[in-house]
DNA sequence: GAGAAATCGAACATAGTGTTCAGAAACGTA
DNA sequence: TACGTTTCTGAACACTATGTTCGATTTCTC
């Protein structure tokens, strides 16, 4: 039972935080950033922060789940009509796109490492979904479905941290369509494999 | 003009903290190792290690130093007839396999990402190079040279970090199999774009 | 054993972390 | 407007780690 104002004040700290802590991260990276400037940048009290945030990482962590709820509602809005890797890299950069600002700095290179295992258990677990379901009965086990999962997702996220740091010199449907002339090949062969 | 035995005191000191460091790697994780941890278990002063590196991350370039100039020695013990993507990556893994605890150390998951810019800089070039005197003369460029290195690059490390976490379930061979025919494919279908 | 080089470790200054708490400010209600 | 509640403030504090300094000590060389 949530109250109606006194939410919309502490939601209004928090995003403070999150903004600065963006903002920071593209100014001097991720690691460099002490709280101090941190809520210095938000002219938020000390104790504030502690009082919403267990510390930086938490606070890093608490924007990315943001981000990835968003990327959700996103998703559904868009609907593609077969969700496969490639559909669903699209409406990825696609969203990274609509919110360079903040992607940049939670999933390019200047934001840390830290998002990489938690971004990596989402993914995987979506282009797992799609391969088991594609899955020749009977396969030569000669790559095992782990791997292939593992292949696709860091070419996602080398290309994904690339066209970020290099300021989106494609339009997304160009990146994606890079993506797949890299990947799509390979996986077919692979799964057609009997 | 180096001398002849202290040098090599300087040298054993310096041994016995790169070996703490990894050590303490494996057990703990890079992040959470402090100069205190790593001094303590080399049984070394305080103020010798500072004398001998920068700090931690010092420490564990220098390392990492080592292990590449190692790699080279090795890369030129073997000389495969021809230098290609994937007969270089059968040398890595050869070598890793060989020196099993320093690569998981420092190139796999529990090392920080530091060493990954630096690696990415060594091995990108060799695989760029490659490329670039494979490449026509005039093709649709619809994949830049770049992202085609970062490509096969994420690739490699994503394999070999993998393999070294999992404490190298398939020998050297087989997983440098496995990313030849993750790899190969998709290249040879680009450079052959007239 | 004398001299040089390397190491030791205690002491120190500095910087960042995370906690506490009394007072101030903002807000909701009536 | 006045009241109580919630949230924010910021100074003070204890703590942990960093990196430096320097005189004492060990180790090696000849």
């Amino acid at each position: 039972m949530p109250q109606k104002v006194t939410d919309r004040r502490i939601q209004r700290t928090r995003q403070l935080l999150q903004d600065s802590l963006v903002a920071l991260i593209l100014e001097k990276g991720y690691e460099s950033i002490t709280v101090q400037d941190i809520i210095d940048r938000a002219n938020v009290g000390r104790s504030t922060f502690y009082a919403h945030f267990q510390d930086k990482e938490d606070l890093f962590l608490s924007g990315f789940e943001n981000l990835q709820s968003q990327f959700e509602q996103h998703l559904l809005g868009q609907s593609p009509s077969e969700i496969n890797p490639w559909t669903l890299s699209l409406v990825m950069f696609q969203h990274a796109q609509e919110y360079q600002r903040v992607y940049k700095a939670l999933v390019g290179e200047r934001g840390g490492h830290t998002m990489l295992s938690h971004l990596q258990r989402y993914m995987s677990a979506h282009i797992g979904e799609h391969l088991k379901s594609h899955l020749p009965v009977r396969r030569k086990e000669q790559i095992p479905l782990e791997i292939l999962t593992l292949y696709i997702y860091s070419t996602l996220t080398s290309l994904l941290t690339w066209w970020l740091d290099h300021d989106m010199p494609y339009p997304a449907e160009q990146i994606n369509d890079m993506f797949r002339q890299l990947t799509q090949p390979t996986v077919e062969s692979i799964l057609q494999q009997a």
